[in-house]
DNA sequence: GTTTAAAATGTGAGTACTTACTTATTTAGT
DNA sequence: ACTAAATAAGTAAGTACTCACATTTTAAAC
């Protein structure tokens, strides 16, 4: 990977998340990564394969983070890091979740396949809570933390903490 | 309003709330209702003019959803009318609804504030149960009810009635 | 009720510009 | 010297939008 390969990707990335993908020139992006145009068809083939390798070099992103939920065992601190998630997204990786929730809408990228597995980590959690619906409250809860890291990127007036804190009481953790 | 206006407006909006109204051209619009390109710049102005005239047309649907919470007195009825919004779209609307959803993150077309008057009308019911925090609980059941709807536009796998169904126990109504 | 003129509606062929992508050529690393 | 990296200058197709002209609708005068 050369040092105006990375420009590029990151380039593409800000300006995918900030402006969409259809709405993002090639040319913009060269501009904006301080490169030739021709060398994002050199290293990425298309335009579609450069949005490919900015999501396949955010996929370590996505796995670690569901991955420390996923491996604890205590049921409560399961649910308890699936509530607290949103607030430990890095600010430097806002652009990259803002990307992953807009080509949902954009493109039809769904990401349900990849909520999969914390979603049985949850459902786990809340059975062994001896809760009555668990696959039902899992759904609830990604529904709920998916609705708040929307809103967190598109600078809603939510107050995320106090919302956080609320969540928790009412989970009794 | 001519047929053929008319007749943009349908295709305008079937186009964008499916494809995006970047990825949608004018052109495409125009094949797509069966009408001469000039014919939009003429009745709209621009493209802009062609998406602000369906938000218009739309709006009616929007305020006459969120008026039948809001004119509900009984507090118990304004939550679980809240709670069922998402299973009273009318299909023949998915299209009006997606765009919305489509728009809040391709253009940084908000929508909170449309929200504003639902979200006071829940939190004096709230209010009126005794809740401990009426407005957090107003902001959480709209986030539930947004991440709801957006699965449903998505054509998530999830089951709607169930989930409906699931949160009405939870609110004991 | 017919005529007629003006206004509104509609068209098709343009425009200048942007788009994703290519290719011939040059630069730099080993 | 050979290979990969990088560029500049293209290209054809597509973009939003315009404009001169044709058709229909409206409405007032006779």
């Amino acid at each position: 990977m050369t040092e105006k390969q990375e420009k590029i990707l990151q380039a593409a990335l800000e300006l995918f998340a900030k402006e969409g993908f259809h709405a993002t020139s090639t040319n913009k992006v060269a501009k904006f990564a301080g490169v030739s145009e021709g060398l994002i068809f050199r290293h990425f083939c298309n335009k579609e394969g450069l949005l490919q390798a900015i999501l396949n070099s955010g996929e370590r992103r996505l796995k670690s983070l569901f991955a420390e939920i996923i491996m604890e065992t205590d049921p409560k601190e399961v649910i308890r890091k699936t509530i607290t998630m949103t607030d430990h997204i890095d600010e430097s990786e806002y652009d990259f979740w803002k990307l992953q929730f807009k080509l949902k809408w954009e493109l039809e990228i769904s990401g349900d396949k990849k909520m999969q597995p914390l979603k049985m980590a949850l459902a786990n959690a809340f059975s062994s809570l001896n809760y009555e619906s668990p696959e039902l409250e899992a759904e609830l809860l990604l529904l709920f933390t998916e609705g708040l890291g929307a809103a967190v990127l598109k600078g809603s007036s939510i107050n995320t903490e106090e919302m956080i804190q609320f969540l928790l009481k009412k989970y009794k953790l």
